[in-house]
This record gives structure tokens, C-alpha cells and sequence, in this order.
DNA sequence: TTTCATGTAACAATAATAGTTACGAAGCGC
DNA sequence: GCGCTTCGTAACTATTATTGTTACATGAAA
């Protein structure tokens, strides 16, 4: 199966909204994550929906930010996206009929439950300030490298 | 996509294994996972070549266990398995040109990194044992509450 | 009114997992 | 030795989730 990129793409995006001043069309953003305009507006339609970026239509249109990025944190991000399934192993079956069947999937259910509620309490204590700041370091970094 | 169920299937697998004094060939197994024959030798594959478990063919032939249950952790069958892609969301590049989604992946990446060793802790100090004691008080506990 | 841009549905492409068929090789019992 | 059982494995199909593409409608600014 392809690895959901979803969560990855939408903040990739994001950044390059952050670093700039005026919207950033669904096209300009396509270009930047080297993929579709329409594969941007259907993964962006969730955050707008849960009113973290506003879309405006026609000329000077395109996507910008609805609140300061210091008050969008990652679980934020990762809630409009629809919670997508963070896991790639899991059950056989969700509700077995084997009471062996059932006792494994106890086990292993609670170890990913804990495993994913420490990943969404990383999530919600970074913002995209945050992200933006690590990236600035590190561009600096690159510059001083470079130069 | 479908998820990667194998870790679930064999360790139900091993735990009916585990209830049993002779071998158990692939078929009585493919009946108890609700699948093929075919499917249970290919994944049991990765635990005979990791010397977890062992297999005889013929009459009486069959799977067992090649050591003690307490012996087993389920990050030794995690790791036979091919150690499975353990995250669906995951990075859309993963060297990306970008200095911003190289920064973006470096986050998230630490992100999933962190609660996938908590994960591989967690699977390393459970052994089959385990997991056959929380099976027996669970039947016990079912026994009770039927009888 | 023309152009730009989003909104969305429908369909195609891609990729991973799981299931199936077919055949070969090895071991046990007679 | 013969036949039955059982594993070993390759090749193919089926299913499903993600991603990409095409097409067309809608709304806003110049």
C-alpha cells in the first residue's frame, strides 16, 4: 500500500504559506509539492472546513492562514485531515468471534492506543510556529554551511 | 489500503499453538485464522527462518515451537516478520530536495520515530507467555461469567 | 465580460496486502 | 517402494487505499 502523505504534504505546504505575505494559489502550492492543484484544494478543503485557512476566489484568490500559526498545532492539522488511520498494522478482524483471537488483539491494541496517544501529545504540543521556527534555524544553518 | 494484519494473525497463530501439545499442521491454522493454508506458511516462513518456530513435513509433521514461551518476545516475532512498516502516514519524499518539507519531515519523523521505540519497548518486554496468561484469565473470566 | 481561481465529481493509475492455484519436495506408514 | 500427508514456493488474482487526472461548474476581481 502507499504510505498516507497527507499530514506531511498539508504542513510542507503550509511552511511555504508561512514564509510568505499573499495567498498562495492551489497551482503555486502543486508546484511546490510537485503535485496536482486538485489534489491540493481536496486535502486543504478539510482544514478550511475546520477553519484554520480561508480560500478566496478570482484574482488575488488562493489559500491563507485564519489565525496566528503560534494557535494551529500539528493535532489540529491532523483532526481536519479526518483523523486519518495512523497505524499500518492492526486486526485481522475487528470484533472476532475466537476468544484467543480477541485476547490478541487486547494486547496488541493497547500497546498501538498507547503508542499513537504519546504521537497525538507530540502533536498537540507543536504548533506551526514551532515548525517554522525549526525551519529557520535550520536554514540558517544551511546558509552558514554554503557560505 | 488494507492493513497489515500479520502480526495479529500469526501471534493468534501461535497462541492456539500454545494450547496444543502436538504439532499443529498449516491447514488446522488456516482454519482458525479464517484463511488459506498458503497465507500461514508464508508468514510462518519468517519465524522458522528466525528459528522461533519449526515445521515437519509428512505425517505428524506440522508447526511447533523451537523454545520456551517466556522466551519469545513479540519483538522477535515483529522483527521475523520483516520488521512491517509500523506507520500508514509517512513523509510523501523521503530525501527531499526542499529545504522546507526537509524540515517538515525531519519533525514529523522524529515524531513517529519516538512513539515507534516506545512501541518496540513495549513489544520487547511482552513474551508469548505473557500473552497465553492474559489469555487463560480472560477464558477463566468468560467461563465465570457463562457458567 | 473575460480571466483567474476555487469546488467537486468521476475516473484512472499506483501500490500494498491478502487470497488462490499449481506444482514440487520431503517425510511417515504400510 | 508406494501412497498419503504436509511443507515450500512461485505466479497470478482480488481487494482496497492513496494519489493523480480530467472535466465542468461556481464565484470574484480586473
Amino acid at each position: 500500500m502507499k504510505r498516507n502523505s497527507r499530514l506531511s504534504a498539508v504542513l510542507h505546504a503550509l511552511m511555504h504559506m508561512a514564509e510568505r505575505e499573499t495567498p498562495m494559489t492551489s497551482d503555486d502550492l502543486a508546484l511546490c509539492l510537485d503535485t496536482n492543484a486538485v489534489v491540493v484544494r481536496r486535502t486543504m478543503a478539510g482544514l478550511r472546513d475546520a477553519g484554520i485557512v480561508q480560500s478566496g476566489r478570482g484574482h488575488g484568490g488562493g489559500w491563507h492562514f485564519a489565525r496566528p500559526l503560534a494557535e494551529i498545532s500539528l493535532l489540529d492539522i491532523y483532526n481536519a485531515l479526518g483523523e486519518p488511520i495512523v497505524f499500518q498494522i492492526g486486526p485481522a478482524t475487528e470484533m472476532p468471534g475466537c476468544v484467543v483471537e480477541q485476547s490478541v488483539n487486547r494486547v496488541i491494541g493497547d500497546a498501538l492506543k498507547d503508542a499513537e496517544a504519546i504521537l497525538m501529545a507530540r502533536f498537540a504540543g507543536t504548533t506551526l510556529a514551532d515548525l517554522a521556527a525549526d525551519f529557520r534555524v535550520a536554514a540558517k544553518l544551511c546558509r552558514a554551511d554554503t557560505g
